[in-house]
DNA sequence: CATACATATGTTTATGTGTTCATATGTATT
DNA sequence: AATACATATGAACACATAAACATATGTATG
C-alpha cells in the first residue's frame, strides 16, 4: 500500500461507489435469479402465459414448491397474474427479465 | 388444466425449455451476483485494477473474507489478475459484468 | 351450502453459504 | 537465510434457503 500515503485512488474508489442500498438492492434481485426452480419458471414464462398447475405440470415438481418460488418472483416483480375462474395465469412482468438472461448467456457461451 | 386432452401448449413450453444445463450454468452465474460484497468488489474494479489489500481496505472488511470472494468470482471468470512484486492487481475480465448490472439496474429503478 | 378444484401459506428439515480464526504459501528485502 | 509483508486456504460456526408435507384460503359448480 505504497507508504500508507497517497490513497486519492482508494479514496476516490470508495467516494463513487454506488449506495449501499443500491447495491444490497442488486444483490437480492440478482439472488432471484440465483435459483435454477425460478430460472426455469421464468424460462417457461418467457413462452407463455401458464397458471401454476401448467407450470405445476411443466417442470415436474410441487405445486407447494412451485407457489413458493412465484412468490418471491411476485414480490421481486419479475412476474404478474391475472385470475381466469380459479386459475391464476402467471406472466413476465415486463421484458427485462429477457434481456438481464440474454446478456448473461452471452458471457456463459464464450 | 382443460380436460387433460389439448396440452399442446404446455408440451411446446417443455420442448423449448433450455438445456438443464445451460439453466444451471445460468442460476450458477447469478449466484456469484447475488452476494452484496462480491458486487461491492466488482463496483470497485469497475472503476480501477485494484490490490487484494486495496479491495480489503475499501470495503473495510477481513483481507480472509475478500480472498475467499475473489475466488468465487476467478472461478466464475469474472476476474483476472496480474502479479506486480507481492501484490496481486485485480481487474475484470471483461465488460459483461457492466453491461448485466446497467440492465438489471434498469429494473430496480421504476 | 356442500363439494371439488386451484392456489397459498406455515412448519420442518436438510443443505448451502459467508465470515472468522488460524495457518500456510509465496515473494521481496536486508 | 531470516524476516516482513501480501495473499490464499482449511475448518468451524452461525445463518439462510429450497423442498416437502400438511393445511388453509379462495373460487366455481352442482
Amino acid at each position: 500500500m505504497e507508504h500508507d500515503v497517497n490513497c486519492e485512488k482508494m479514496d476516490k474508489v470508495i467516494e463513487n461507489m454506488p449506495d449501499e442500498e443500491l447495491i444490497y438492492n442488486l444483490a437480492e434481485l440478482f439472488k432471484v435469479f440465483s435459483d435454477s426452480t425460478r430460472v426455469r419458471i421464468l424460462c417457461a414464462l418467457m413462452q407463455s402465459d401458464l397458471t401454476v398447475s401448467e407450470i405445476t405440470k411443466s417442470l415436474s415438481m410441487t405445486q407447494s414448491a412451485i407457489s413458493h418460488q412465484l412468490r418471491m418472483l411476485k414480490q421481486a416483480r419479475l412476474v404478474k397474474f391475472r385470475r381466469d375462474g380459479k386459475n391464476l395465469i402467471y406472466s413476465l412482468a415486463d421484458e427485462h427479465v429477457s434481456t438481464i438472461f440474454n446478456q448473461t448467456l452471452e458471457h456463459i457461451l464464450e
